[in-house]
DNA sequence: AGCACGCCGACT
DNA sequence: GTCGGCGTGCTC
């Protein structure tokens, strides 16, 4: 028997971490006395266990709760009151992103919490904050005084960077609207310097403005991290400037966290999961390298941290500046001129800094190659001549290990995984087959296993079969001291461990380092000075991939490839960009060849509005997993006929395609079939009623007798990779 | 989501 | 004889 409530306790609604089809997924509703002000932190009793909590909105009762015996309901345990209560705006803000990505609300606002957070009483997180406040002070006081600067004189305490032509006209431009904006600069065109500026300006002139800058994955993008320190530590101290991102300690997320909530960090660095974190007084969010894939977040709610952070803008009324040289489709196809219907303004910055040129693309025609050539000899003789000059190159093949196959040379036995529908890698260097998708890990056998045959063969090639070759091909070359030729492989298998990748890194920019080989890994944000060739030895593979996408992954990767080329001005004018391909002439690469990624863009946006897809129209996936790939598609195909027998789902059927289940590209993992089903509607508010009036539909069919074996399902809103 | 309760196989 | 597998069911 609960004990007897106070007799004046009020209503609280408390979210707490539950699933959308829970039958819970709203709001609970605790007693509280005194009543709690919307935003404050709690801690609930929730059958056995004691939840974290947000009090969500008071006063108005939901329905559900006319059912609720009132006489049951239980008190909230205690009320984290130390700290201010999260704003009306972030609240909001979850609510959207919560109801736009299909999940419960408590699910995103107890995600977007620090774990931390969870054991802690009211008092520990008092102390945590006092301490907090206390160091901000000392750090505050012992950096010069920035109000003293006056309103216009940051530019006196502010480095004396000159800027480029362009960068003042983008920046200019930034100050003169709302945005958003999308600053579309070449690599090296100096887009990091216009982001610290508008920072650095809002900092000044607002005492206590608050900006989110959003990186794709921090340990690629250290430089921006640096750099961002470098500048805005010494001016408003070591605590003005936090990170976020998943590689942090929980103490560390949580003194984060805190700083920005209560206001003492004055910039937040950090990688998608940042979208969500409360920053009271945000003025402006930065979105660098906007186009990159790791903002579409893979589990839980599937959000896009880009497309949140223009939302989150609008409604906070702070600026947003998304980066890129070469744009998601969507972000461009947004920033064309209003007048055809663009929301966003696009500033541009075509040129590189100094008298860096983007280096020259030249192709060389496989067609016209030996059978089985990894390296032609055109660019062989290029990477030599390089070598011979004390020049550094780079080539890079989108795939680890030595080969992807094995292959047996009598039957048709191959290395393929047990447990997922892959091949086994073969990695040479500890003899093993690996599955680079369950992780299943065997020594090679010394015969083939299907027949006896000692003569297992390696098919394709991968980054330490190329490291191999090259190491061959260049045996007799020598370095201009004298010395054999010096090539790293930088991969995720050369730098699982802690500090690798940075002590390869400091290796090429030391100079010891000769020929760089890797994976798209050394592609990105790495600011390489002495390299003046870069290769792709093998892009075809996405050329006629079935993902709709894969072309603009590609011309983006290599676009960044190239940008690794010729940074420092004083070789850049005979950098050289190589691309090895069986199609030399596709459009891809011509377009690539001129780095006219407006080109580009514009034939792929031609193609996409031909065949209706995003961003002409919307999309969501629905997957399913299931021991067999049959309940998979059964159930997804189930759901889908009920969505035809039920009135809200059916009304909206007129306005969407619903496609029949297919297996998803990689259909078991694991031992885990997987199975998926496009919903496509031409009306983003018409693909939004449906998925929510939909979710019932689905838990419904999960229950069904023929839907006994679906382990899980989930929607995703605006899927990547369809 | 957790965490209970609840019924069937191999082991300290 | 127990320990433990994870299948339904409940939580304001």
């Amino acid at each position: 028997m609960p004990q007897t409530p106070p007799p004046n306790a009020s209503l609280t609604q408390v979210l707490v971490h539950t699933p959308v089809y829970s039958q819970m997924a709203g709001a609970l509703t605790y007693l509280s006395e005194p009543p709690l002000a919307p935003g404050t932190l709690v801690r609930v009793p929730l059958g056995p266990r004691e939840l974290l909590g947000v009090v969500w909105d008071n006063g108005t009762s939901s329905p559900s709760d006319t059912q609720l015996d009132s006489a049951r309901l239980r008190p909230v345990t205690a009320a984290l009151d130390a700290l201010p209560p999260l704003s009306a705006n972030w609240r909001a803000f979850i609510t959207f992103a919560a109801s736009y990505y299909q999940r419960a609300t408590g699910e995103v606002a107890l995600a977007a919490l620090p774990p931390q957070l969870r054991d802690m009483s009211s008092v520990q997180l008092a102390r945590r904050l006092k301490k907090l406040a206390k160091n901000a002070q000392t750090s505050s006081d012992a950096a010069p005084e920035a109000s003293s600067a006056g309103s216009n004189g940051f530019e006196s305490t502010m480095h004396s960077i000159v800027l480029s032509d362009e960068q003042t006209r983008a920046i200019s431009e930034f100050h003169r609207n709302d945005g958003p904006f999308l600053l579309f600069g070449a690599t090296g065109s100096g887009k990091t310097e216009v982001f610290m500026h508008c920072t650095a300006e809002l900092l000044a002139r607002t005492p206590d403005a608050q900006v989110l800058v959003m990186v794709p994955e921090i340990n690629l993008t250290p430089q921006l991290e640096a750099r961002f320190q470098a500048r805005f530590c010494k001016r408003y101290g070591e605590e003005a400037v936090v990170s976020m991102h998943s590689g942090m300690t929980p103490a560390q997320r949580l003194n984060a966290w805190l700083a920005a909530h209560s206001g003492t960090a004055r910039i937040v660095l950090g990688t998608r999961m940042a979208v969500f974190a409360s920053i009271p007084q945000l003025k402006l969010i930065i979105v660098d390298e906007e186009h990159d894939p790791s903002y579409k977040s893979h589990e839980g709610a599937r959000y896009s941290a880009r497309d949140l952070a223009v939302y989150r803008g609008r409604l906070d009324g702070a600026k947003v500046l998304l980066g890129s040289a070469t744009p998601s489709l969507e972000s461009w196809h947004h920033s064309r001129p209003a007048a055809e219907g663009g929301r966003y303004q696009r500033l541009e910055m075509p040129s590189r800094i100094g008298s860096g040129q983007l280096p020259l693309v030249r192709r060389v025609d496989m067609n016209h190659q030996p059978k089985s050539c990894i390296v032609s000899a055109p660019l062989l003789a290029a990477i030599a001549q390089r070598i011979a000059q004390g020049e550094q190159s780079m080539v890079f093949l989108n795939r680890r290990g030595y080969a992807p196959v094995l292959q047996c040379t009598d039957c048709e036995w191959k290395s393929e995984c047990p447990n997922c529908s892959a091949y086994r890698v073969f990695h040479k260097i500890d003899q093993t087959l690996r599955c680079h998708h369950c992780g299943f890990t065997e020594r090679v056998p010394r015969a083939c296993p299907a027949c006896g045959n000692p003569d297992i063969a390696p098919l394709g090639r991968g980054t330490e079969r190329l490291e191999e070759h090259l190491a061959e091909l260049l045996a007799d070359i020598r370095r201009p001291d004298g010395q054999a030729v010096r090539i790293v492989r930088i991969d995720a298998d050369t730098t699982r461990h802690k500090g690798a990748l940075e002590s390869q890194l400091a290796q090429v920019h030391a100079g010891e380092v000769d020929v760089l080989v890797g994976t798209q890994m050394i592609a990105k944000g790495h600011d390489f000075r002495r390299i003046t060739l870069v290769a792709a030895v093998n892009p075809d593979n996405a050329l006629f991939s079935s993902d709709f996408r894969a072309p603009e992954r590609l011309f983006s990767l290599l676009m960044q490839a190239a940008g690794r080329a010729g940074r420092d001005s004083a070789v850049a004018g005979s950098s050289e960009m190589w691309l090895q391909s069986f199609h030399p002439t596709h459009p891809l690469f011509e377009a690539l060849k001129t780095h006219d990624y407006p080109a580009f863009a514009a034939s792929q946006l031609k193609e996409r509005q031909q065949a209706g897809m995003p961003p002409f129209s919307f999309q969501a996936l629905v997957r399913a997993e299931a021991r067999s790939q049959d309940i998979a598609q059964g159930f997804l195909n189930a759901a889908s006929r009920a969505a035809a027998g039920q009135s809200d789902t059916a009304a909206l059927l007129a306005h969407l395609t619903l496609y029949p289940a297919v297996p998803m590209s990689m259909a078991r993992i694991a031992n885990i079939e997987r199975a998926q089903m496009l919903v496509e509607s031409s009306s983003r508010a018409a693909l939004q009623r449906f998925l929510t009036a939909w979710q019932g539909v689905l838990h419904n069919t999960r229950s069904l007798p023929d839907c006994k074996g679906v382990l899980r399902w989930a929607i995703d809103v605006d899927p990547l990779n369809v």
